[in-house]
DNA sequence: GCAATTACATACATTGCTGTATGTAACTTG
DNA sequence: CAAGTTACATACAGCAATGTATGTAATTGC
């Protein structure tokens, strides 16, 4: 039979990598979807369509797929996109790191941040993986950042409050029942951006 | 033996409402500490000292006492002090809101409204406690708030803008080991109520 | 002061999750 | 192509949480 072409041979390290995304994706889909409360092996096998012994063949335990999870949402939310070019103003990183929170994998990150709180044996192994995303908002960790708002302490105090404001929208998506838009989201990041404007003019005066 | 009379004899109702208060006060204690995944029934009556018992006695089961946590926490922590007199200022309302929702309290709050939108069912249950809380934050069911910044538009998105950026800043407590304050907490406030200054001052012109 | 009710404890049966052990199929290496 | 390794599935034993059922002590009403 030759309909089995698809089913073609494939290399060891092709099926480990592609049965650990698929355990990742289904990780990070729950975590969206159910909250760490119902993110159990379990559950993310039956998302991911495959056994448990599938999971605990590539993951230790819940914590190492955890870890695995954020690694992977931090590289494909946060760093991938940090690698391109300088921000041309303060409105361009706020539409860029909104861009980035407002994006539903974010829910799975306050989650994990949660979880690692409350649990601290949980948190003594996701710490890693959970400092590589205050480095995203670190002004020293960036030259992009540095060159945007390194110059006045005004500008530098207005990014700290931009990137809790943006958390907090973030927050009251991942809170909401589908995930959905706060109805004022787009007037409080349009404020935002007015604000910014503003206080860059007032520092370079 | 009249060491007992310190055992007095104590009213039903008193019984009653004391036992439900401390329940309710060792299940937001649970929730602060150890997080939604962690506050069983179990784990709430160890830190009440009392039997699964009493618990199911006095509440159906966890969701129900989950809504008694929060309508708790929302009037000691919320509709109390939302009593007193009228703001002076907007930055009076920023000083106002921070002092709660910087408490740990408000932790136990992010909590539930996770796991309000991870659970359908258990968020059937909890939304008309919920929604009170959003309603703390609105202009329009408040005569206060009106007073405030029912004038203008440009403080009226100031003001949404103000709680996304308290809110966010009350999820970094949450999530820091011990509840701790973020290091920039202090500047981000202090900006935020100088901005308001700035704001209101320009819409009165 | 006795029946009825309320408050709480103890015991139990069910369910769901966890990690491990073991089996089998799919690849790789010589 | 056979032996070794890796990938994944199935099966099992232990634990922890849940709701309920039932027992007993404390309070209340007549």
């Amino acid at each position: 039979m030759t309909a089995n072409a698809s089913r073609e041979r494939r290399t060891q390290s092709d099926r480990s990598s592609e049965m650990r995304a698929r355990l990742v994706r289904a990780t990070v889909e729950s975590l969206v979807e159910s909250g760490y409360a119902r993110t159990t092996t379990v559950e993310v096998c039956r998302r991911a369509g495959v056994t448990r012994g599938a999971l605990h063949h590539h993951f230790a335990d819940l914590p190492d797929l955890l870890v695995a999870a954020m690694s992977d949402t931090y590289e494909r939310f946060f760093l991938a996109p940090a690698r391109t070019r300088p921000f041309a103003s303060l409105e361009a990183w706020i539409d860029d790191a909104w861009a980035r929170l407002r994006q539903p994998e974010f829910k799975a990150v306050i989650e994990v941040w949660l979880a690692a709180r409350n649990e601290p044996a949980l948190g003594d192994e996701l710490r890693p993986a959970i400092e590589r995303y205050k480095q995203v908002f670190s002004i020293e960790a960036s030259a992009r950042l540095r060159a945007l708002v390194g110059s006045s302490p005004e500008v530098q105090a207005f990014y700290r409050l931009a990137c809790e404001t943006l958390i907090g929208l973030a927050l009251g998506r991942a809170t909401t029942p589908g995930g959905r838009a706060l109805d004022h989201e787009a007037i409080v990041i349009a404020t935002l951006k007015t604000l910014a404007r503003r206080i860059v003019r007032q520092a370079a005066a």
